[in-house]
DNA sequence: TTGGTTTTTGACCATTTGGTCAATCGGACG
DNA sequence: CGTCCGATTGACCAAATGGTCAAAAACCAA
């Protein structure tokens, strides 16, 4: 049964409920880690019944990773080139990192992905996102030969932004462990941050 | 048949092809997603021959994580209170970077380990690791006390350090799809970072 | 060569897992 | 109330997988 859209209430809750749990269970097991029967419990569903949704195990996955390029690239479509630079740059690090903390499942999905040579995303890389980065690279390449911010390269740059922010989710674990109890990472991430491209970025 | 430590030549060998090949399996397909078999295959052994050396394949996992915490944490190590503090730290960082270029599979593999938990390092981290990086974190608070340099949070300085670093090996896939071809991440990388952490660090 | 030890493997096993299917359930509508 | 269609599930299956074991092969010292 091909549920291309959902035609009921019901269909839609049970869709959503499903990827849900879907989400929880691949971030924390990778994708072979996670089995049907764990997605199932976690979704409050039997087994047949996920697979009446949605027609495979992989098709779970494919339908959370689209998703996923949909939103976590919006801040980075939202770059102006009209705006001052620097300030675009500094919101943009911090709806970055407001990623991390608000969806950290979702970063640490991606992360799997691309750890693992990113079998199911390989073509999205290499078109969608190369092009957008390309494109918003031309912006920074212009404002850093204008003078307005340091002259860095931009590709790095946007590496940089991606790596500094999605750690603070993707190892989120291991930063806890190093940091004990009693503080909160992604707060002082967030000024560590900001002061961090702000040295880095001021011409 | 426990071989806690080698005795014969072919023990040795054998030990660490089955090391090698199963290294290269769980850091493309993570703990769960890696088979005896392909283990096996990679090691040019046969399965039972891979168990008559390891007793299953979770200690294969384990010895490979222990190995790996003792060279990745090499540079942090030596890194001395002594020295000039903005050598000690480009040092640092470029020693890390190495790591990532010469062993980026020993990086996927730990990355694989810490995004899903680290079910099987928790305690290495909450010991060992926190231990280190609260002692050289002491060390370059002192330097920034001293106004050697910039007035940085220690450990978010490591974090940063390590999210960048391991960013080129663990999202290595992504980097050369947005790059395209005819690009060397790791050498601009080499520069990028260079650049960066002295923009961050001087006082 | 021989006897004993180490190494290797084919056959096998129990469990897990993705997926199927016929049968049943349930609610909305006439 | 009865019918029909979407929703749910227990039972089941084939393949994959971690691991075992007895026997064969390779090796080595005397």
């Amino acid at each position: 049964m091909g549920l291309q859209q959902p035609r009921t209430r019901i269909q839609q809750k049970n869709r959503e409920t499903i990827l849900a749990a879907a989400l929880e269970v691949f971030a924390q097991h990778g994708f072979r880690g996670a089995t049907l029967d764990m997605i199932a419990t976690e979704a409050g569903l039997s087994k047949p019944n996920v697979l009446y949704y949605f027609p495979s195990k992989e098709a779970i996955h494919v339908t959370l990773l689209s998703q996923l390029m949909d939103t976590w690239l919006d801040p980075l479509r939202d770059l102006d080139a009209g705006g001052d630079p620097i300030t675009e740059l500094r919101v943009y690090v911090r709806r970055k990192l407001d990623l991390s903390r608000d969806y950290p499942r979702q970063s640490r999905l991606f992360a799997n992905e691309i750890i693992q040579g990113a079998p199911r995303m390989q073509s999205a890389l290499a078109t969608d996102l190369k092009a957008l980065v390309d494109e918003k690279s031309a912006i920074i390449a212009g404002w850093a030969k204008a003078g307005r911010i340091a002259d860095v390269d931009p590709h790095h740059l946007i590496f940089s932004i991606w790596a500094l922010t999605q750690h603070y989710a993707d190892f989120e674990v291991q930063i806890r462990a190093v940091l004990g109890d009693g503080r909160d990472p992604l707060a002082e991430a967030e000024s560590f941050l900001d002061m961090l491209f702000s040295r880095l970025l001021a011409p």
